[in-house]
DNA sequence: ATACTAATATCA
DNA sequence: GATATTAGTATG
């Protein structure tokens, strides 16, 4: 009899010992009875006849983890503090290989511009590389290039974006050069779907995985190259366990697989700028001019308002950015200045007026429109900090006949309602693209002749070291989809013009200058940052789990407590959240410290993203 | 993780 | 005192 400790799929138990009458190889996938239900789990010990009892593995599936999938999600759970159980879960097994080898050839390749000619031969001498080109400057091409590359050299690839439900268009292209040679993956694929696409890989139909952060788990065999397109993007970085940041598990698996690993961006992060080689695209074509207008406000005010009736009447197309969704994001009492809260969450309950309610954008709680402060009874209260819903109706009492397409998280809920909302502007049916953040992933709009960029300086003054970061970048990805073809203005709102004037037409410089100030800081790239998340229903307990976490963490005086206390958002869903923040000189001592404090009610996050 | 058990709170 | 809710523990 032979004994093997296991652990369980997407689970936290520790090992477990059963045994089985066959040698088993470590990796495979099998199936075991735990109490009342089978489970399945994966072997990863051959252990001595221990001195309990155990049980028999039920049955041993054709699926198995490589021991270079074991040795990432290894490294996956020790930095990013999760179980190993949690980190192979990310990961879709190998399945046993069915035979039929077929050459592939490509019918067509891009033919490039002389500037991507030269990046794209220097990404081949390079292991891996930062590819820095503007929006519009072919991008792409390199990329289908560098594919169509190791196609030839029997080698698979990875194409990694930031959301894939939202760049159809990319999927478009692939398919013209790939055919189906090219799958696209994400969370959202039906199970069927799933299936069909890994019996694809298998017998080597499908060699490209295009897709979202899920797409760098699929099981290629002989992988020679990483793309992670947009890799300033913080949806790279997950927010449930293990937290892992897919561009640096990418960076990581390329290492150890030997792959080629190509990070790209308009407005690359300020850690991969300074930590790879940087390969710079040079724009194609001289850019058509853009002309700046500076003005303050917060709502869609009548230089707005203006400039959209004047570019609807000269038949143009425009575009306005605005990074709050609803009506408006508070209500709140002028007689006794409080907000209008939500009843689990510290979080101002929003506006939704077509929907006929509030709502929290937390824990998407929602009631009816109140009008009554809950405190003292005053009436009406007053709305506060515009979104898309509220500019829609504004812009539309104001420019009569101006078709207008909402792209948030509230209307573009499918991707067929993503793909008709973009062929309606593109066909010019509709001639203002209004929306959040969505608007700034990916997408080419041609025709774009007016940009206005609203809200910048509440990212500016969010409580984050990287708020100036996200601020630029945001303004650089939205000034970039106009102007295109022809000339354009592009109005920015906000009341630092003169911060923003320093950048208009040079993100490097940016990036330059933030090094300085991120150096003198103590920030990444210069440091390593840790978050500890406290959340719990009892404040009191909250709180002494909390002091309990720092106290064990003043013993190790090489990592600093920047700071501890109530998360900026005290409570959501009813759980009262602590937050403490870590930093250290490099990663090596904060790994020390935190593994040796008790992780079973606090949550770590390595690299975080996001402080709230 | 999850099933199961012990401990504690809630209520007529 | 019975039942509902929560906290704790072992799982092979």
């Amino acid at each position: 009899m032979h004994y093997y400790e296991v652990l369980l799929l997407r689970s936290s138990a520790p090992g477990l010992t059963y045994h089985f009458h066959h040698v088993l190889p470590i990796g495979s996938v099998v199936s075991v009875p735990l109490k009342t239900t089978l489970k399945k789990a994966v072997i990863i010990a051959k252990v001595e006849n221990p001195d309990f009892e155990t049980a028999e593995i039920v049955s041993v599936s054709d699926k198995y983890y490589t021991s270079e999938q074991m040795e990432i999600a290894k490294f996956i759970s020790e930095y990013y503090f999760s179980s190993f159980s949690e980190a192979i879960s990310l990961f879709l097994p190998f399945g046993q290989k069915s035979v039929q080898r077929s050459a592939f050839s490509i019918q067509k390749r891009p033919t490039l511009t002389e500037s991507q000619e030269q990046a794209y031969k220097s990404l081949l001498i390079k292991e891996r590389a930062l590819l820095f080109g503007v929006t519009g400057s072919g991008k792409t091409e390199i990329f289908i290039s560098l594919i169509a590359k190791m196609l030839k050299k029997g080698k698979t690839s990875i194409f990694l974006m930031p959301e894939i439900s939202l760049t159809p268009q990319m999927e478009k292209r692939l398919k013209v050069y790939f055919g189906d040679a090219v799958a696209m993956w994400h969370s959202k694929l039906t199970k069927k779907k799933k299936v069909s696409i890994l019996e694809d890989i298998e017998n080597e139909k499908v060699r490209i995985i295009a897709g979202a952060r899920s797409a760098l788990f699929v099981p290629l065999e002989n992988l020679g190259l990483i793309i992670v397109d947009e890799e300033h993007d913080d949806s790279y970085k997950a927010m449930t366990r293990p937290r892992y940041h897919a561009r640096d598990v990418a960076v990581l698996m390329g290492q150890k697989l030997g792959a080629k690993v190509v990070l790209a961006s308009a407005t690359p992060s300020m850690t991969s700028y300074y930590k790879y080689d940087v390969v710079k695209l040079e724009k194609p074509y001289i850019e058509t001019k853009k002309k700046y207008h500076f003005i303050t406000g917060d709502t869609v005010n009548k230089p707005i308002l203006d400039a959209l009736h004047k570019n609807y009447l000269s038949k143009g197309q425009s575009l306005v950015f605005l990074p709050t969704r609803g009506n408006f994001k508070y209500l709140y009492c002028e007689h006794c200045g409080k907000t209008h809260l939500c009843p689990y969450c510290s979080v101002g309950m929003a506006l939704h007026r077509n929907r006929r309610h509030l709502k929290c954008h937390y824990c998407n709680f929602t009631e009816a429109i109140a009008d009554t402060c809950t405190y003292c009874g005053h009436t009406p209260l007053k709305s506060e900090r515009m979104g898309t819903q509220e500019a829609i109706e504004v812009i539309n009492n104001a420019v009569e006949g101006m078709q207008i397409e909402q792209f948030d998280k509230d209307s573009i809920t499918t991707a067929k309602k993503l793909k008709e909302a973009l062929k309606r502007f593109e066909s010019g049916e509709s001639q203002l693209l209004l929306g959040t953040q969505m608007l700034s992933k990916g997408h080419d709009y041609a025709n774009i002749t007016l940009s206005v960029i609203m809200g910048l300086d509440h990212i500016l003054g969010l409580a984050d070291y990287r708020a100036r970061e996200r601020a630029v970048s945001l303004f650089f990805q939205i000034a970039g989809r106009s102007g295109r073809a022809k000339e354009a203005n592009v109005i920015v709102q906000t009341g630092d013009a003169d911060f923003f004037k320093n950048y208009l037409s040079d993100y490097e410089l940016f990036i330059k200058d933030e090094l300085t100030f991120l150096e003198m800081a103590h920030y990444p790239p210069f440091a390593s940052l840790a978050r500890i998340l406290i959340a719990h229903k009892d404040e009191a307990k909250a709180g002494k789990i909390t002091l309990d976490t720092v106290t064990k963490l003043k013993a190790f005086k090489d990592v600093e407590i920047v700071g501890h206390g109530k998360a900026p958002v005290e409570r959501i869903a009813n759980k009262y959240r602590f937050n403490i923040l870590l930093r250290a000189k490099s990663r090596v001592p904060l790994l020390k410290a935190l593994h040796a404090v008790d992780c079973r009610e606090i949550e770590i996050d390595m690299d975080p993203v996001e402080f709230s």
